[in-house]
This record gives C-alpha cells, sequence and structure tokens, in this order.
DNA sequence: TTAATGTGTCAACTATATATGACAACAAAC
DNA sequence: GTTTGTTGTCATATATAGTTGACACATTAA
C-alpha cells in the first residue's frame, strides 16, 4: 500500500499528467497504484516530487 | 547520494551482513552505498527497517 | 447520439535491478 | 607470513521494472 492515488487527486492530477509530469508510462503510475509492483527508488523519488511530498509521506505506511 | 553507509557503520555491521539481514546479495549493497545505482522501493524500506530509521532518512536528501 | 477523458488491463518488448562466482588489495590478528 | 574479514570490481546470467500500443468500460459534456 502507498499513498500515490491520494496524493494525485489533492494534486487534482490524472494518472496521465502524473505521469508525464515524472517521466514514466501512464501504464507504470496505474500499476503502482494498485500495488502491482515495487517501484525504483528514483521514480519514488520523482513522485514525491511532483506530489509535493517525500517518500516517508507516500511509502513508509507503518 | 545516500545515508546506507553511515547508518549501517553506525550498527557496526559489514556489507555482508546488511545484505543477508535484509535478503540481497552483497554487490547490491556495495553498489547502493557506492551509487552505482537506483534500488526498488521494497529493497529500500527492508534497508531502513534494518537499519532502525526510515526512507526519508536514508534517501531523501535535499 | 457522439466525442472526450480517465481508468483498468492485456500482450510483447526493452532496459535494468539483482544474483552468482570470482579475483585483487588491504588491514588486523594469529 | 599466512589466515581471516572487509571492500571494490568484473563478467555473465536471470527476474522484473517500465514501455508501447491497444482495447473495453465507464462518466461527463456537446
Amino acid at each position: 500500500m502507498n499513498r500515490v492515488k491520494e496524493y494525485r487527486l489533492k494534486q487534482g492530477l490524472s494518472q496521465l499528467k502524473l505521469a508525464t509530469a515524472v517521466g514514466v508510462a501512464r501504464q507504470t503510475i496505474n500499476l503502482i497504484e494498485n500495488d502491482k509492483y515495487n517501484p525504483s527508488l528514483k521514480l519514488c523519488i520523482g513522485l514525491a516530487h511532483a506530489l509535493g511530498t517525500d517518500l516517508n509521506t507516500l511509502f513508509w505506511l507503518e
């Protein structure tokens, strides 16, 4: 589980807009949001920046 | 850049011990510490747990 | 109705994270 | 002066992250 979808919607972005903002394919965002796989650190950092937040907020769920 | 080496030494662990604690090869730890590549989120989370810290501390360097 | 837009998913491909095995070089210990 | 542990690095191999193109199914607007 992660909070990518929550923060994406908070910013009013579609999967496609977030994907192009971050330089990946739309499917990649979709798979991450649905926990279908395991993104790279570089992509996680890109997502955190694009969504105005940080790694812990998006991916560190204790 | 990341703080994996710093926190590994803080815990008195060798690359090998950290690698086996986290379930990867020693070379993988070595490459991450020397910024030779881009680990997966799952591995980053494993490292954070093994080193008693969190994602932001290890990988969110602003 | 038709046209957009957003999402979920599939198949096939390419790029790269990670594994395995090995070697050199150094240090500390014996 | 040779063992033992640690690190850096190489080369080859495999698993999987991420791409591209496409389709179905909604919802909303014209």
